[in-house]
DNA sequence: CTGTTAGCGCGTTCAC
DNA sequence: GTGAACGCGCTAACAG
């Protein structure tokens, strides 16, 4: 005796499990919820309709009654092409392994002008859209984002943060990016090092560029703001800056570049002038793409550490969830890690 | 005299604005749905509240009552670092912006094993999390998603399909790409031409090699399956697959690979044996991303038009979306473009 | 151990 | 033009 088997959606309901397997609604609820005061025998027949009728709870009812939702929403900047800048693709990477392993959703976001400005970011949780949030690599414009210092939705930076605004973040170690680049190239020798910067709206910049200064003045290396040059992640706009240096000033033996792209196309740009690598300059990236190892000469780079950046904030984001209101205001902070190769000439190649 | 102005969630619900603007909650909801039954002037009073009070309608409460749901999941392969890989970020990014632009959420997901042998890619419809789906770059492998067919689930294939299912897709036409590189080696005067491949069970790989073999029959060319090499994405495998065949037969002039980072990578290989590119050696590479400007020399390849692609993979989701029971069995191909520079030896530069 | 019942927050038909 | 009332599918006290 089948009564209704599919309701107005074309789906199958827990009522219709529950007829079916000639229990309530509860019983079925509960089987399906793991509640323990279900004997074994209800349970296991409750399980065969389920699974013979295809049922699958509606998420939607499911999240309205308990009040949950086991969704997290990821936020990416919106650069031009962000998703195929290596580095972000790393970050959704490790971010969305370690989300899965969690069991939720990862709904993804841009940072759009909207996104910002209607305050959308906060509204996705005033909806129950998300239960969690984690923006990957936010910058210093994106301060409207402080308001999520006073309330309490669930909300974690990856390898960025507002200077002065208490929320929770998970970052490499840029002032130690900054030094171990630099103490490299020092211990090779090199005493005019160039370091090619990122966005200064960044902090990941920001931070490298006090770790570049503070080996410069340990190792009693005169600082010399002229070789300090670029201000954007652009490759050529990389390239025209190291072009534009080389023109004026052609003491730099070693560049300090913001990332692996970037160096690579610099290296490109000091071949094309007749400068080898490493013999007549050296080039050091930051990043560690897998790309560095195919190219000539491999590029030594300082590894950010990118996958366990990625689960560590995600670690952190769930203990914010699990909090609640009781905040739960720790960051913390990763080591990176030096891989040498030969754009610097050293001959102790690791990877 | 405000009353109670959260609910058990500390949100703000469509009572409560009905409340504080003295109507009825069915008022609420038709300004809120732009229902035009609705005078200007209690429509300004409402949504004054509704601003003042930031209330933001709960998602999963009008998903449950309207049996909608405005969310797309993409699915990709589960390979290595997918995520990374410059074809697959850029179709992502390509549709990311298109369902954002229809207003729109996207929810990403891998396809792993737990995908497809849990029919766990049916489950997303039936429990009402989403409304659609598109699987970018299927490969053969994934024949369990032959259950599309007879559902009327939502789906689109991007960039792949299953032979012999009924399921749309968009595609690149790769037959065209086959032929567009080929020919192109081929009006050099080039007659000794491999063919690094790409993977196999992908249908893009069988089909450039469709169109590979096409323009030589065409050209008069015998085919010589020796120089048919490879079978895989990896950079490294087609650098080795080409040392090994350089060892047995040195009669190839040129090389024309599956993708622009493996042409990199076999000719940073070339020119470490002492190759010259193009003197030596003519190398093409199929996708055309950002970086093949960059490296030296740049790269010839066959632009994949991934984003018009995407534009009219979402395109089509969305008219199978509205279709609703009746189906809308329309697949589309893409035209793919030859972008030439140097590494074939072509003095005609366009980019 | 299981069933009854009352919400969860919103959309919507049908009277008024 | 507006409101009362019911339903969406599920969870969770509270009885029994």
């Amino acid at each position: 005796m089948t009564k209704k088997v599919k309701n107005k959606n074309g789906a199958v309901t827990i009522e219709m499990v529950a007829a079916e397997a000639g229990v309530s609604k509860t019983t079925v609820s509960f089987v399906l919820n793991n509640n323990p005061t279900i004997s074994e025998k209800t349970r296991r027949k409750v399980l065969d309709i389920v699974q013979s009728l295809r049922y699958q709870p509606n998420v939607n009812a499911r999240n309205l009654s308990s009040r949950k939702n086991k969704t997290i929403c990821v936020v990416v900047p919106e650069f031009g092409h962000i998703f195929e800048d290596p580095y972000f693709s790393r970050a959704l990477g490790g971010v969305y392994d370690e989300i899965e392993a969690m069991d939720y959703r990862i709904t993804l976001r841009k940072a759009s002008l909207s996104f910002a400005s209607n305050k959308e970011f906060l509204n996705l949780f005033r909806s129950s859209e998300i239960s969690g949030m984690i923006y990957v690599g936010s910058t210093l414009d994106d301060y409207y984002l402080a308001d999520f210092a006073g309330s309490d939705f669930p909300f974690v930076f990856m390898n960025s943060y507002l200077p002065g605004v208490e929320i929770p973040y998970v970052m490499v170690d840029c002032v130690k990016v900054g030094l171990l680049a630099t103490n490299h190239l020092i211990s090779l020798g090199h005493k005019r090092i160039a370091r090619v910067a990122g966005s200064s709206n960044t902090v990941t910049a920001r931070d490298i560029g006090v770790g570049y200064r503070k080996a410069l003045r340990e190792a009693g290396i005169e600082y010399d703001s002229k070789l300090e040059i670029g201000d954007t992640y652009s490759p050529e706009a990389a390239v025209e800056a190291v072009l534009k240096l080389l023109d004026s000033d052609k003491s730099a033996t070693a560049f300090m570049v913001a990332n692996d792209i970037m160096a690579y196309s610099i290296m490109e740009a000091l071949n094309r002038k007749g400068m080898r690598i490493p013999g007549d300059c050296a080039v050091i990236g930051c990043d560690n793409i897998d790309f560095s190892r195919l190219i000539s000469p491999p590029l030594t780079s300082v590894d950010l550490k990118v996958f366990e950046t990625a689960r560590e904030t995600v670690r952190l984001l769930f203990k914010t969830i699990e909090a609640g209101a009781e905040k739960v205001q720790m960051s913390k902070i990763i080591e990176p890690k030096l891989i040498i190769r030969s754009s610097c000439g050293e001959k102790n190649i690791i990877a």
